[in-house]
DNA sequence: ACTTGACCTTCTAGCAACTGGAACCCTTAT
DNA sequence: ATAAGGGTTCCAGTTGCTAGAAGGTCAAGT
């Protein structure tokens, strides 16, 4: 199957595609006119990944991940290892952006956001320190 | 002021505030020897420009803002448009990171996380829709 | 047979916002 | 004199793609 249909079925673009062939993420074969040729396992492994990207996992936690999901012999202790982890990561950033929203929100609750220049959100970023 | 002064006192790397006069964002004067000379209108831009990073907003948004900052005679209201579009940018990243917060802890949960291979986490990763 | 259009290929360069490193200059203290 | 600890520039790398250029291939229509 030529790349076109593979990006359709698996829902990522030709581009990130190629990409993934750069870096070594899938190995498809080639057609005698250069064509890229995808077998099931290279579509499979794509859809996996496009999963896995969207769960945020970086590309180098998907090559760990696919490596494992190759191995029949994995503990899967190893898998929720990997997932844990992003999982913590991803609560901080949670974290970190709420306290920001809250700021934020506070902010902007505060500002006339009419014609005239006296601002709160301005004078904050001048002078405070941030909570 | 040197920059290693100024980058204690602002909590920003000299590498970060180079990066920001190469962009434009602050022109400090030059000593004689080509040292960076940093007055307090340098130090002050530098550090609203801390805190306005710290908040997330892009460097184009700082630039905005640092722009409103200088006009005496800005409204309020432009200001307010900045931090509000922002806002609503970080709303939607927590939506996002929540709902793979949601996933990836219900996955982790579902993983014995053993020896053995069998692994909810990576049957979702291969077959599933996301929810 | 020829052309059109939609594919495919490779390559280079660019995005954001820095960060690391190399190679070198300046100042001050010992 | 020299060593430590500033400073300077410039180039390359990071992450995960994405845009664009220049060109080869294929299937269908005229």
């Amino acid at each position: 199957m030529n790349i076109g249909d593979v990006s359709k079925q698996a829902g990522l673009p030709p581009k990130t595609i190629r990409y993934y062939e750069d870096i070594g993420l899938v190995r498809p074969l080639r057609d005698t006119n250069g064509y890229r040729n995808f077998r099931d396992s290279d579509r499979h492994k794509l859809a996996f990944l496009g999963r896995a990207r969207a769960l945020g996992f970086t590309i180098e936690d998907c090559r760990n991940l696919l490596a494992l999901w190759d191995d029949q012999a994995r503990a899967s202790s190893d898998v929720r290892a990997i997932a844990k982890q992003h999982l913590s990561l991803i609560e901080n950033k949670i974290a970190d952006l709420q306290a920001i929203q809250k700021t934020l929100t506070h902010l902007v609750h505060e500002c006339a956001g009419d014609d005239r220049p006296d601002c709160p959100i301005l004078d904050t970023l001048e002078k405070l320190s941030m909570p």
